[in-house]
Order: C-alpha cells, then structure tokens, then sequence
DNA sequence: CCCGATTGTAACATAACCGTCGCAACAAAA
DNA sequence: TTTTGTTGCGACGGTTATGTTACAATCGGG
C-alpha cells in the first residue's frame, strides 16, 4: 500500500521497535541512520510520513527537518520529531523548523501510532502545525507550556499538564489508567493505577469549572468529553 | 533575491558557519577574510547587511567599519559587530564607530539570524536609532546597551544583560535552562545549568520590583512575561 | 602589580511536587 | 437493603527543583 513511513534514528534497537509496531499498524516501514540517507530515502519513497529522531550522527535531526521542508518534493510529508528530553520541545517548536508534532522518549508504541494517526486525518484536512488544543473555553498551548480556562491562565504542574493533554488529543475516547500511566509516565513506570485518580483529582481541582470535561467512566478509566 | 549579507572574519571556520545557517534562513552569503577585501566587496555587492569581525589582520574591523560609514555609497549599511569578548562591547559603544549592533562570541547561530531579521526590520522602517526593547515600565536599548526601570538606569553586567535581552525577545515562551546557555553563553558552552539559576537571581535582584516579568516555570525553564 | 568587579560552581535552605495510603462516599450488583 | 467493589478526598513523608548565600578563580582597570 501507499503508507509509506520512514523511520530515522541511530540506534537499531529503536528502528527495530517502531518498524514492528508500525507494521502490526498497517504501514510500510522504511528505515534510515542518519541524516543523508533519511533525505536520499525521503526523496526515493515519498512516505506518507517521517518518524525523525533529533540526535543523528553527522547531520543533525533539525538540519534535517529543515532540508526537508526547503525541498519542494518532501516539504509536504508531515515529520513527527523523537526527543530525548521534554526539555527539548521548547527548542525545537522555537525553531519553527516545520515539524507536525513530537513525541519525547520514552514513549509507548501505542501513543506513537495513535499520534501518526492524527497527523494523517489532519494532514487530510487542514494541515497546520497544531500545538494549541482547544475545546469549549479550554484553551491549551503546547508550546508555552500554558492552559488557559476562559481566558485565565490554570497553573498547572508538568505531570497535570501532560495529563491533561494526552486525555485532550484522544477526546472522547476512554483511557484505562493503565494506559495513561504508560504514556504520560512513560512506558517502563511501575506505578499504582491509584497515582492516576490522585492526579486526575489534582488537575480537576485546578480547573475549576472545566473540571467538568474530565468524565469517570467507572470501572474502566478516564475520558475527555467534547460534548458536554 | 537581494538579501545579500556580507560576512568578514578572518577565520575560515567561523566563515563557513555563517554563511551555512544564513543561506538556511533565506539570506545571500558572501564573504570576506580581511579588512581590504572588505570594502571591496561591500561596494561591490551594497550587501544589505555586514557581519563585521572586531579583530581582522592588517587593518582593523573599527577602522573598516569607520570608513564603511565614511563612505557615501556604503554609508547606510546596517553593521553587526562580532567581538569576541563581551567586555569589548562597552569600547565599541564609545568609540561611535557607527555599529547597529553587535554579537559577542561565542554566540548561537540561531541568535544571530534574530538579530538580523531584528536589524532589517528596523532598517525597513525609522532611521537607526537602536533598538529598544519595552515593557511595561522596563527600557532596553541593545544598542546603548543601557537597560533603564521607571527612567533610572539599571546597572547589568555583559552576561545579565544578554540574558534579559534574550527573555525580552522570546517574552511570553518559556526558555529552558539549555536553551538560555546556548543563546546567552555560546553554542558550545558546557556548563551546570545551575549557573542560569544564579544569573536570574542577580538579574531579578537588580531589577527590584521589574524582577516579576521574570517568571520562573517550575520543572521547564524561565519565561519573561508581559501579561501580569 | 594590586584591587575591585564579575563569573561559575558548590553548598545549603526552602518550597513545590509526587506517589502512596486510609477512609469516606458512592455506585452497581445481589 | 445489603454487600461488594470502585472512586473521591485529604493528608503524610520522600524526593526534587529552585532560591539563596558564600567562595575561589579570573579579568580588567587604575
């Protein structure tokens, strides 16, 4: 089939990892090193898609990404950044070097699939560099690091933060705790589900009146409703 | 397009370096590795904008820039000024050489494209005044290099003051620790990001009552706000 | 050559955050 | 209604991030 995806990261044990869970997706998978030979394949391939990791040998991720987009046959193909540290988000949404969204390490297969498929129904769409998420008078920006209820900042604390988004970009869907545990934790935490229903509890408390958004759906999980 | 930019230094790497990441950022590089060359090709080419070396064998980057600004064809040329030490910052200010603004080493390539983008704006619009930053009650001539709180002069050292010009720039967007040591410091600093922590206190510490634009956000970085 | 200013680092203090627990409140099943 | 399991809530220590202070090294000016 046509869904092509290029996967670039140095280390072989990733590339591995994400060949497999995108394949088990229903994708085709092609994998590159480093720099060179991610623009030689995305200029052979044309995938419908770029996994791109921002620590290459050589040629740097960003370099990359730029190099992409200043190419008029690639500039098209959403590219999905890997980041080491969460740290690094603010850089590179700074950079405004034309990235469609980013995942940071250590991240779940599943959220990576998932976040593949939102680029795509959004890339059907409107393809815009979404990293505000918006629902009602819930206003959240990514790349401030900022919510905003009603206009009025919401102080929120970085695990409430990334809480709150993972619940907002899969709206309307259940997530059992387990599921938020290993992909707002990360994919090796050991915790106890409970951990989630405290902060859940924190970040509807911060909320206020929004708290409303965040449904119980009882003996399964949380989920984010649209549709009040 | 006639963005042309001419950079003059006498070191290869440097040469190559800029030119790299203005062609990156849209701009025409031409360079040139002493002071004679210099002029020549500054009337040859009417760059739009000059990035000028400080230290040039033979005849001085001062005395390249004087006669440049002597220069009727060549006179209304925006300069950047490259100095390696911050300290040489204060001489150049007072000599009136003629500078619109400089950069000191080691310095981020990504802080230079601002300041360029920062200059050709001006240029586009007022005569060349210095760029002022203003928020609120707090003035900052980056030209002057003078910072002034309700109209009274602030007194900052070279790294505070980079620093709060960098916050100015990028107000409201949280900055990380990494990326204030690599814009403020240089892009090869290896240093405890701990130091950007006591840079802020002493900043805020100088600003008395100004010090609540400088937000700290904990678990990311520090962001200068202009919405209390 | 000496002295003060500046700077980076370390050490300590403090505040914020986090994960867990126990219990009460609640809902579903029996 | 009773029973059983689940969730909300508040609180408690442990951990981490940040504020604060102090100090040695460096640099430049006098």
């Amino acid at each position: 089939m046509a869904d092509t995806v290029l996967i670039v990261d140095d280390e072989q044990d990733v590339l591995d990892m994400l060949a497999f869970s995108l394949q088990k997706a229903g994708f085709k998978a092609v994998t590159a090193c480093d720099g060179a030979a991610a623009l030689q394949k995305a200029r052979d391939h044309l995938p419908v898609l770029i996994i791109l990791d921002l620590m290459l040998p050589k040629v740097d991720g960003i370099e990359v990404c730029k190099q992409l987009k200043a190419d008029g046959k690639t500039a098209s193909i959403p590219v999905i950044m890997l980041t080491a540290k969460a740290e690094e988000v603010d850089r590179i949404v700074g950079l405004e070097l034309g990235a469609d969204d980013y995942v940071t390490k250590p991240f779940s297969p599943r959220e990576l699939v998932l976040r593949i498929k939102s680029i795509m129904r959004r890339a059907g769409g409107k393809a815009k560099t979404g990293e505000a998420l918006k629902v009602g008078d819930l206003f959240v920006d990514i790349a401030k690091h900022e919510a905003r209820f009603k206009g009025k900042p919401v102080d929120l604390t970085a695990t409430e933060f990334k809480l709150l988004v993972t619940l907002m970009e899969r709206r309307g869907r259940v997530q059992t705790r387990d599921r938020l545990l290993t992909d707002v934790w990360g994919y090796e935490s050991e915790m106890d589900t409970r951990t989630v229903d405290t902060h859940v509890r924190r970040l509807r408390e911060k909320l206020g009146s929004a708290a409303e958004y965040v449904e119980t759906v009882r003996g399964v999980g949380y989920r984010f409703t649209d549709s009040v």
